[in-house]
DNA sequence: AGGATGATTCTCT
DNA sequence: GAGAATCATCCTT
């Protein structure tokens, strides 16, 4: 499986947001890999009141205004971390979150880092799918086409894409940037 | 130097 | 459905 190339990600954000599901992510960060169909996104745009980018850019959300295809990793409530896809040109501050993932690939190591049985409570939110995949703020700025973090495009036609308002947002609620596979049970809640 | 604030998750009831 | 956990970052004194 060949990883998606700079082009894919240097495009209008929604549509790689809506693209992007149906697609693997790959985490190899010790040694071991494991993956997941990416089942939920959601865009971050500029000017959007919404997005780490508004107020300009910082220490925290460098990255986001860094290259396409690279990725964008957070901090949140001190505990949990968030990753995105950076978008867009370089310097417009574009991402796509991911926010749901399907275990694909090596679900054991997934349950290990979760302490949790459960399939579908594995991936299903952003903080949960970068613990089961060992992604953290080590990783922010890391080029998403190779090893030890890599996003790659997946054949199979997704049938049922699903448009809806954002998660968690305080501002830009009414805009419809998020993504989701409506056949799939690893989707986040809400 | 201090305070407010999260692109969340988990554990209750 | 509500509330706590928990801390780096950012903005205001």
């Amino acid at each position: 499986m060949s990883p998606l190339a700079r082009s894919f990600y240097e495009r209008v954000t929604p549509v790689v947001a809506q693209e992007l599901i149906g697609c693997f992510l790959h985490s190899a960060v010790e040694g071991e890999e494991v993956a997941g169909r990416i089942v939920e996104t959601e865009a971050y745009l500029e000017g959007d009141p919404a997005s780490h980018s508004f107020k300009g850019i910082t220490a925290r959300n460098a990255s986001m205004f860094g290259p396409p295809g690279i990725a964008y990793i957070y901090r949140i409530y001190g505990i949990h971390w968030c990753m995105n896809a950076v978008t867009g040109p370089a310097g417009k501050g574009e991402a796509v979150l991911i926010r749901a993932l399907e275990p694909v690939l090596g679900e054991d190591l997934m349950r290990r880092r979760r302490s949790l049985q459960d399939r579908r409570l594995l991936c299903s939110g952003p903080g949960r799918l970068c613990q089961a995949l060992g992604i953290t703020g080590a990783l922010n700025g890391a080029s998403l086409d190779v090893p030890p973090l890599w996003i790659t495009r997946n054949h199979e036609r997704v049938r049922n894409v699903v448009i809806s308002a954002r998660v968690g947002v305080a501002k830009g609620r009414e805009q419809m940037l998020r993504f989701l596979d409506r056949d799939s049970q690893c989707v986040s809640r809400r």
